[in-house]
DNA sequence: TGTTTCACG
DNA sequence: GACGTACGTGAAACAC
């Protein structure tokens, strides 16, 4: 049949897709030969997709894979360059590339290739030619070079993310439509491609450009009229290189292909082709599934079956084999019988995977509404507890749903086997249950997490919740909560779900737990991290949740005074500022605020940013404010206070807990990829303190009656890191003798005796230390130090030449971390890089991250260390009082008055020793300790 | 929902 | 040789 209207053809850029998989995907191996596969492993699943997961429109009736040819092109006639400088395949990828044809033909899909043209070439010509049919065309890559092609009936699709491209993401990208394209890209030139484009000339310019004279040849003609001088003398000089680059970027919709488009027809899979393929491949999970597609016996493949563990991590065909996961397979359990089997099946096992619903994400306030167990891959139970029927009314609760076991009955069952020390409970993120347990008065232990499992081999690849570990490792989507409770106003709690619909969501979390502890628990051996996991996540858990469960208390009235009295300095503010603008606006928008300043009162400072918006923060308005100019001044005055009303003394009093009169952050674990915590709900890691007004807030945070606030907190801590790791002796000796650490520094570089040092040369050297925690650059002390970038610049050298094992450790750092993808604390602790390989600013932004890893991972480390020594040692010594706080570096107590003295030698010891014995610093470690009744005076 | 601003280490 | 930057976070308000 000929292809015509109806029709929908997909082309695959086949070279394309199997680089960005070779790069994206982990590298994978077969079993019997060693031979990487990790490319043609995606390849394969990415085919299976296309042909099984498109359904109705979006079904290709016509598909074809289309690769480059290796040989020269008509562009390399044009410009010898074109794609010259392109570094070797690496060693892994080149064996994969011939597979990749083999497993398309296996496919029965038509694999497409021509002398003397790239796919892209060919795709656009067979688009163009589906497109004249009437077909509709759907081309899958990401590459940009093909976004040209986008609309009449052509749209892309990312093959790996499965995100679309259509015109209006092509307009994102380019900043024109997908007609103009090419006109942008032969401006801004490619640098993977080698296109040289007009020099200095970034998309953002060429999209303002070809915006305004409409096409390259337009614009060459009319430069003339270009006012910038630099850009105008470019785009003269370079007139002939962008007309090169402009036919090097635009594709051939012409080339004499060799195969029809009815050659693509979509075939049924033959089994005798696809399952010997696939088995020589020795992908597992794909072979068995298409061969039960097919209703055929699957092959046998030889690779030992059960060694989950070498390729745990790999998703698809390296997966060990489970059962598909089906929500109406899950069971109910309604009685003590049914729940006594289950019992026993756990304690045949030895483990469990256990998740809880409840009715709110707040753990302090939600109550439990049912508990789901899973002991095998497929096989799990929801037991429901406290669901309702209605809504209820204003008077009383809604009445409780028929087929509930009695909420206390089913407890006291559970109690023994969930606190049984021989039974191990997995769970996403544990502490969130841990506290609902906890206020049932179960204490869950021990308990394995996979968020963790999964944070502690691969911070910085990805997050770690549950729908993207499912979707990533397990290639299933869970039910949404949203589709369950609906959203907005209309949102219901999780007790109001019928149970029979709560079952297949909930029971599903605790299958899709036990599958990925599976799949993940093996990977802390195989990329060695058991031990960061064992020492510095899993016994973390009970200790954050004992603090958040504790909280702090916080005294609302001095915080209500305190927003009172705020509310009269903005109100006093805003007509002020109103008065000196002339005209009533909104201070707290930054948008009506630029224009009041530099379009109605002209004062200097530019547009800046993406969006086109003026820039007001702090520097500009405090480099206006210099000039003498009020407005900005009392601007600034009232932002602060804005900020502090609304983020901290409005907002902390919504935040007390009903019961405790106490606040309870949470910490997140797995949040913040160096291994720092992080807190929320409310952030209490962010609390003012460097300003006075802002430290009044801290007078809010006090002890109960009889009782002070203990503050603990490591003495530059981070620089004392550096000093070790990238062997300073000069500042591993300064440490020893307890100098100033930055007036040494400023010494050391200006040739200034300590004792004739000045506060200004201090506060340089002081910003140089912190310049090179950060991973320094003139742009960025500059910045920070209002000096010229030469200035700047002449610091780091003069810092560098002084403190030479600085700038080894950078340049160290940043090989290892190209090399491995990753960069290390001293404890082991993996942070990934993933961006470490790109151009352009990322590769910046990516090298910075790469040195500041290692140093704030280790003193992360340090102090998880520390706060899992600390609750044991506090017991030793009969101590009373309770760890409150962590604030990076600091760690806040609240202990009865007559023992904070001994709590602070007790602690301070913990935290000093707490590298030891796994590191041996060559620093010392110092903490300084203050007391009081409330935070700003402990601290 | 994304951007801007600003609080902390 | 230009790009656009200090590192790591979370929350609130505005703008769309």
């Amino acid at each position: 049949m000929a292809i015509g209207k109806g029709h929908h053809l997909h082309l695959i850029d086949g070279s394309g897709y199997i680089f960005r998989a070779f790069h994206a995907l982990p590298p994978l191996t077969r079993k019997s030969d060693g031979l990487p596969i990790g490319a043609v492993s995606g390849f394969c699943n990415m085919l299976f997709k296309m042909i099984e997961g498109n359904t109705g429109d979006d079904a290709p009736t016509h598909l074809a894979v289309i690769f480059d040819h290796s040989s020269k092109t008509f562009r390399n006639e044009i410009y010898p360059e074109y794609k010259a400088q392109r570094p070797p395949l690496p060693e892994e990828l080149a064996p994969q590339i011939p597979l990749t044809r083999e497993a398309t033909r296996a496919f029965g899909i038509a694999c497409i290739e021509q002398e003397g043209w790239e796919a892209d070439d060919l795709i656009a010509t067979f688009a163009e030619q589906a497109k004249a049919a009437g077909a509709r065309v759907t081309i899958v890559s990401s590459d940009k070079d093909l976004m040209q092609l986008v609309g009449g009936g052509v749209e892309m699709v990312d093959g790996m993310k499965n995100v679309r491209i259509g015109p209006e993401e092509v307009e994102e990208k380019f900043g024109v439509g997908p007609d103009k394209v090419v006109d942008v890209q032969a401006l801004a030139g490619d640098s993977v491609d080698n296109v040289p484009g007009a020099p200095g000339i970034g998309i953002k310019t060429a999209a303002l450009l070809i915006n305004e004279y409409g096409d390259v040849e337009t614009l060459l003609e009319r430069a003339e009229e270009i006012k910038q001088p630099k850009r105008r003398q470019t785009l003269i000089d370079h007139a002939d290189q962008v007309r090169v680059s402009k036919q090097l970027v635009t594709l051939e919709r012409n080339v004499p292909v060799e195969v029809a488009l009815d050659a693509m027809e979509v075939q049924p899979l033959d089994a005798d082709k696809v399952l010997p393929f696939l088995a020589e491949m020795e992908f597992r999970t794909i072979t068995n599934r298409i061969a039960e597609k097919l209703g055929v016996e699957a092959p046998t493949i030889s690779a030992p079956a059960a060694a989950p563990a070498g390729e745990a991590h790999a998703p698809g065909p390296a997966a060990p084999e489970f059962p598909e996961i089906k929500a109406d397979a899950y069971e109910i359990v309604r009685d003590e019988a049914a729940l006594q089997t289950w019992l026993d099946r756990i304690y045949e096992r030895g483990y469990v995977a256990v998740d809880t619903e409840t009715t709110g994400l707040d753990e302090m306030l939600a109550g439990l509404v049912g508990v789901c167990l899973s002991v095998e891959p497929g096989e799990a139970c929801y037991i429901p507890l406290a669901h309702v029927n209605g809504t209820g009314d204003l008077l009383g609760g809604a009445e409780r749903s028929e087929g509930q076991m009695d909420f206390a009955q089913a407890l006291e069952m559970l109690k023994p086997m969930l606190e049984d020390p021989s039974i191990l409970k997995i769970l996403q993120n544990a502490k969130y249950d841990l506290k609902i347990f906890a206020r049932e008065g179960i204490t869950l232990a021990p308990i394995d997490d996979t968020m963790l499992i999964s944070y502690a081999q691969h911070a910085g690849l990805h997050g770690h919740g549950m729908d993207m570990l499912s979707e990533r490792y397990l290639d299933h989507k869970p039910i949404a909560i949203k589709t369950l409770l609906g959203t907005g106003k209309k949102q219901i709690t999780f007790d109001q779900v019928k149970i029979e619909e709560a079952a297949p969501y909930a029971a599903e979390d605790a299958d899709v737990t036990l599958r990925l502890w599976t799949l993940l628990k093996p990977g802390l051996v195989k990329e060695r991290v058991t031990t960061v996991y064992e020492t510095m996540e899993r016994p973390l858990v009970p200790v954050l949740a004992q603090m958040e469960m504790h909280g702090i208390k916080v005294d609302r009235d001095h915080l209500s005074r305190m927003s009172n009295t705020f509310a009269q300095k903005m109100a006093g503010l805003e007509d002020e500022i109103q008065g000196l603008a002339g005209r009533k606006f909104n201070v707290g928008s930054p948008k009506q605020l630029g224009e009041i300043l530099f379009d109605e009162m002209s004062l200097p400072g530019g547009k800046k940013g993406k969006t086109g918006a003026y820039s007001t923060g702090a520097d500009v308005l405090e480099e206006l404010a210099a000039q003498g100019h009020d407005l900005p001044a009392r601007v600034l005055d009232w932002r602060q206070i804005s900020k502090l009303k609304s983020t901290y003394t409005d907002a902390l009093q919504e935040h007390i807990h009903p019961d405790t009169g106490r606040v309870h952050t949470s910490y997140s674990i797995a949040g913040a990829n160096t291994g720092r915590l992080a807190s929320t709900d409310p952030n209490l890691q962010n609390i003012p303190v460097r300003t006075e007004e802002g430290r009044r807030i801290r007078e809010a945070f006090v002890a109960e009656e009889g009782n002070v606030l203990v503050s603990l907190d490591y003495s530059q801590i981070e620089l004392r890191i550096l000093a070790h790791i990238a062997g300073i002796d000069a500042l591993k000796q300064a440490f020893r003798d307890g100098l100033d650490i930055h007036a040494m520094t400023a010494s050391e570089m200006f040739d200034v005796p300590l004792d004739e040092m000045t506060p200004e040369v201090r506060r340089q050297a002081k910003a140089i230390n912190f310049g090179v925690i950060y991973g320094i650059s003139a742009f960025g002390l500059s910045n920070n130090l209002r000096i010229p970038r030469e200035d700047a610049k002449a610091f780091i050298d003069r810092y560098f030449e002084r403190f030479p094992g600085i700038r080894k450790y950078m340049d160290e750092t940043k090989a290892f971390a190209k090399e491995h993808g990753y960069v290390e604390t001293l404890f082991g602790r993996k942070i990934h890089t993933p961006e470490i390989g790109s151009s352009g600013p990322r590769a910046g932004f990516a090298y910075r991250a790469a040195i500041n890893a290692p140093i704030q991972g280790t003193a992360a480390d340090i102090i998880r260390r520390a706060m899992i020594r600390v609750p044991p040692a506090m017991e030793k010594a009969k101590l009373p009082g309770r760890m409150l706080l962590q604030v990076h570096d600091e760690l806040l107590f609240e202990v009865p008055a007559d023992a904070a003295d001994d709590l602070i030698g007790t602690v301070k010891d913990v935290m000093e020793a707490a590298a030891n014995p796994a590191v041996h610093l060559d620093v010392p470690l110092v903490v300084d300790g203050g007391t009081g009744t409330n935070w700003a005076e402990a601290h």
